[in-house]
DNA sequence: GCCGGACTATGATCTGGGTCAAATACCGGC
DNA sequence: GCCGGTATTTGACCCAGATCATAGTCCGGC
């Protein structure tokens, strides 16, 4: 059986064995931005570092809410059905995000590993604890927490109001703006999720997705390279069709900021 | 002009004269329930007490996010619009909620008033510097937007994959459990938005929600008294159509607890 | 208690997106 | 590089709910 450091070294690479939270490259996006070097070290005393295979799930809904994650790597969706089958995907959390906001001490929905993910887990009991001595903490909690609640309205009238086609622009767009922010160009977005999850997620059935993708591309709005990449090809028409002036921020797709 | 205890009179009654907040009769359910008598002396220093006539806005989307409010008689709508004028309402405050959540200091909605409203109006500023001093009042804040958040789920999963029946089950099922816990029976619900309203949040037309009430008559699951008030008949029925297990609490309306 | 304007209900028709059913494309494993 | 299973695309058809049009109700003000 290998040493935790050698498990460290299989888990997370070498760059993480002296300091992992330090290293963290996604630390600056996280709600670990706010700690200062000492406040990491305690945090990192009472985080577990864990990889989670595609399709697997995270917790559930309705289950006690033990745990608090931030993801460091992959995607996740998080998701509440009915009693038949029919799901709403109510967020995809991203590298920074974090995730497990509860309600009632219960979980609010289910969190599933779309790719492999990579998560730090903390005890919601002991962060508490963290929380009542680290008040900026709480701070930048309320912060995510609004964060979410602007992005979760957002969705409302996406799901309320728009139309097919409003919504796969608003979503692009989404995309796009969160691969920005993690440094990327935003013009070719990533799409770990399968078109039935981006239906679920936008009120819509995968059919009607893939048949807006192809007019989007016979519009010449965006380029379909493979079926899980986009290239966004005329962002002025798309920031049209989803409502927005042009390029105004999009909230996060799941807005843990 | 009259004296300030003589305007007081006027606009509240003489009941708060003495001691506003701790004769408020939505305190127990409010915000200001965590604070003892000795904060709340502080917390009646910086509230300004106000009321706004039906169909007055109380804030606008995109303003600077200034003020919070705490509702204390009356019900407010709080929407978002697209260019078009399409609408969709978020949701519904009464007395007790707390509203003005933002997001980068601007309010993420409109608020508008649906009856003449009572509100108790705080300054972000002041209210932000009792938080560092409150740290349970902070705490609470952050229930609150938990509470907000899930209930913003829900809406999502309504509004993604609910059919308009549903919706309407719903959506009376909410009401009426708003109204048990301000110690009503939850029997006779009162509807004191209009057709057009309740369509814009539950993402139908004014049509819908209309012929879905007229449907639940001449199924016996409600009884229609006036336009404004809706009897509930069956209410296993409706919580079926919900997807409750049958009484499991609908979180409420607009959820600020 | 009657009048007028706004809200609500209902009827007729239409349509965006759902449903059902094949193709086709993609991709990991051998 | 081929194979098989899954994901995606595309086609044909349908339907819940939207839209448009009209009638009926409610309720506050005089």
């Amino acid at each position: 059986m290998p040493s935790d450091k050698a498990l460290d070294d299989i888990l997370l690479g070498p760059a993480d064995r002296t300091s992992p939270c330090a290293a963290c490259d996604v630390r600056d996006v996280s709600i670990c931005a706010v700690l200062d070097p000492d406040e990491l070290k305690r945090l990192e005393k009472i985080v577990t570092r864990l990889a989670v295979q595609p399709r697997e799930t995270i917790f559930c809904e309705a289950a006690p809410a033990e745990y608090l994650f931030n993801v460091t790597g992959g995607a996740v969706k998080v998701y509440k059905l009915l009693a038949d089958g029919r799901r709403q995907i109510t967020g995809f959390f991203f590298p920074g995000d974090f995730l497990g906001l509860a309600h009632l001490n219960k979980y609010a929905y289910t969190a599933e590993a779309i790719e492999e993910v990579r998560l730090c887990r903390f005890s919601r009991r002991k962060l508490e604890k963290m929380l009542e001595q680290y008040p900026k903490l709480e701070k930048h909690l309320l912060q995510t927490a609004s964060n979410e609640l602007a992005s979760a309205q957002d969705q409302m009238l996406l799901l309320g109001r728009k139309t097919a086609r409003e919504r796969i622009a608003t979503f692009l767009l989404a995309l796009s703006e969160q691969a920005r922010r993690h440094g990327r160009s935003g013009k070719r977005v990533n799409l770990p999720m399968s078109r039935g999850d981006i239906g679920d997620y936008l009120g819509l059935t995968m059919e009607t997705v893939s048949r807006t993708f192809t007019r989007f591309k016979n519009d010449g709005k965006v380029e379909l390279t493979g079926a899980r990449h986009v290239t966004l090809q005329d962002r002025q028409a798309l920031c049209r069709l989803a409502g927005l002036v042009e390029d105004e921020p999009v909230s996060a797709v799941a807005g843990s900021l």
